[in-house]
DNA sequence: TTGAATTTTGGTACTGTGCCAAATTTGTTT
DNA sequence: AAACAAATTTGGCACAGTACCAAAATTCAA
């Protein structure tokens, strides 16, 4: 892979909508993952998914085992992270305009890869740091992890003077 | 053009993100504009304008004479306000989490074409029909027409019960 | 070991967007 | 009115992102 060692900020826009949902899926699974599994979830050939993680793993985001499957480096882990709080944070977003959980998810499917961390830190810190999302299924998920917040303070430190 | 009269609803996702733009543009000119004044917008060649109002056309959104510009038809004002509003309501958000009017605008640019009119209805609803907006550089662009809204009511008109 | 299932490779395609060079049209200037 | 300059369009090409298919390669299980 030409970046093996990643040490970069995250901007937010490296990577592709597709990709983004890779990243955030194989967060949700543990160990090794196969493309079945991935091509079954997104409803796509698995020669398309070949492909994709091919990207991922050149990218330095995931570690590819050829016919074996897919992890996440710690790298990928910390994107994917952003990426799943990303989603949290504009999930909630739309959920305080009053969309439906599921309207509120769909909307963000859409945008997410375009939004960048210093907008989405912004957010998070203009909520108030919101531990609970809106749009996952389970109360696991529903868990918003703020490891990768950047922030200059967070609310309940907030010195008002 | 195929698509002569264009009486459908706007569902807001049916332009791509390089049309909205050129759709927002005219709607800030009046009469003819020329292909030239599009490219230098935009800083891209005459011949990319040409490709893409010439789908516009096609499409029923502008009236396009050849060699000599084009011109918004009453549906494509339609949309182009739609869109002008879409992109008001989301500077509007992002600025009420804090960002700057051109950060707001630069993270709006991004990610417009790509959330629905619904979505905006209901936002703007939401907000109370704001009606100026944060990101344009003039008062009169600061202005927020809300002829395309399509909400149940406005909120100056809500029965609390 | 052999056959089935999985994965990868290579080819192709389509959308969105962009550039370039060449041809066309328009408008202006003698 | 002819000729030239400027603007526009056409046709070819390209690249990213995403997707499919058929064929080849690999793995796994019987």
């Amino acid at each position: 892979m030409t970046e093996n060692n990643k040490n970069e900020e995250i901007i937010g826009l490296e990577l592709s909508p597709r990709k983004v949902s890779y990243l955030k899926f194989l967060l949700g699974k543990s160990g090794t993952v196969r493309t079945t599994e991935i091509s079954e979830e997104f409803e796509v050939d698995p020669s398309t998914v070949t492909k994709l993680i091919a990207e991922l793993a050149e990218e330095g985001y995931i570690d590819h085992i050829p016919y074996r499957g897919v992890k996440l480096t710690a790298f990928g882990r910390k994107y994917a992270e952003f990426c799943l709080k990303r989603h949290q944070i504009l999930g909630l977003m739309f959920s305080h305009y009053g969309l439906t959980p599921e309207e509120a998810c769909g909307e963000t499917s859409r945008i997410e890869a375009l939004v960048s961390k210093k907008t989405i830190d912004r957010m998070c810190f203009s909520m108030g740091c919101p531990t609970v999302s809106a749009c996952a299924k389970s109360n696991k998920e529903r868990r918003i992890n703020h490891d990768t917040c950047f922030h200059e303070s967070r609310p309940n430190l907030i010195n008002l003077q």
